[in-house]
DNA sequence: AGGAATCCCTACTAATTCCGTGGGAATTGT
DNA sequence: ACAATTCCCACGGAATTAGTAGGGATTCCT
């Protein structure tokens, strides 16, 4: 159930840009030395996300990226299926990667019911869960619940 | 996001011996077979799932493989610790497989607060559905309800 | 105008993970 | 004895993913 690299990397930067959203325009250069990110691997996620929308970009000196709308606009889901493609735990719950599964028989697949409930309780919180909201939950203390694993 | 082919073949077998519980014993190759899954892999799994006490086996002639536990005492996310030796979307909120990640201060990331809420919603469900629960639910007709991806 | 900074794009390599296989030993029922 | 089966570990290869290379286009500054 492992989010990638791309989509940690891509979240990193992303929230750091919402926290200094104040700030204007950010290079890609200055994003990664404060986030530990690769710049090059970083360059290639942030193409991505300024085809889907997410950022805007200004090329030339002086130029770099912004967000291309308000933090509380931009929920972690929408970053995760840029730039993973997907979020559903197995293709065959899912609705924009959909995928057939090798199961004998797909309508009674007890796995795929299960797996269905596994995919609502994430696209739950991601789909809800905005940068602004990311950070403002960071802010107040993280407090932890206790859930194991 | 993904669930390994690992845990999605262990969870198929499993389900199908909770579906034949009273049928006693059964074989990998009966397993494997009614299931789609190579036996030699699905060998393995079984290896690790005996190891960890959620099957017992018996060797030899007329030996095979039987639940450890009533169907509804195995929940769906023991299985998928045992065999993907980890549920958490990212391994700095693992508890069972902690590592730690790049960012630059741990304390304050807003990625991890979030990605803790993710797994607890994981958590939350694989945690509480046992096999018993897997197969009722899909008996009582898989109704889908919208959430996309 | 020239140079420096920066994004844009594609292709490639490297690393890792994961799926699946092989072969043989031990055990048990017929 | 023989056949069926679990047990065990190691290995090969495929696929995915992380990360790199390099050059082009655009804009700003002096």
């Amino acid at each position: 159930m492992k989010l990638s690299t791309r989509s940690k990397y891509g979240l990193r930067a992303l929230l750091d840009m919402a926290a200094h959203v104040d700030d204007g325009a950010v290079t890609l250069k200055e994003l990664a030395k404060r986030n530990n990110i690769p710049v090059k691997f970083l360059e290639q996620i942030f193409l991505a996300l300024r085809n889907a929308g997410v950022v805007r970009s200004r090329v030339g000196a002086q130029g770099g990226y912004h967000l291309a709308r308000l933090p509380k606009e931009i929920t972690l889901g929408e970053v995760i299926r840029v730039l993973d493609g997907t979020i559903a735990p197995v293709g065959c719950v899912s609705q924009i990667a959909y995928e057939p599964c090798t199961c004998p028989d797909m309508e009674t697949c007890a796995l795929r019911a299960a797996m269905n409930r596994v995919r609502d309780a994430i696209v739950g919180v991601v789909d809800t869960m905005s940068l602004a909201d990311a950070l403002a939950q960071t802010k107040t203390r993280t407090r932890r619940n206790g859930r194991s694993d």
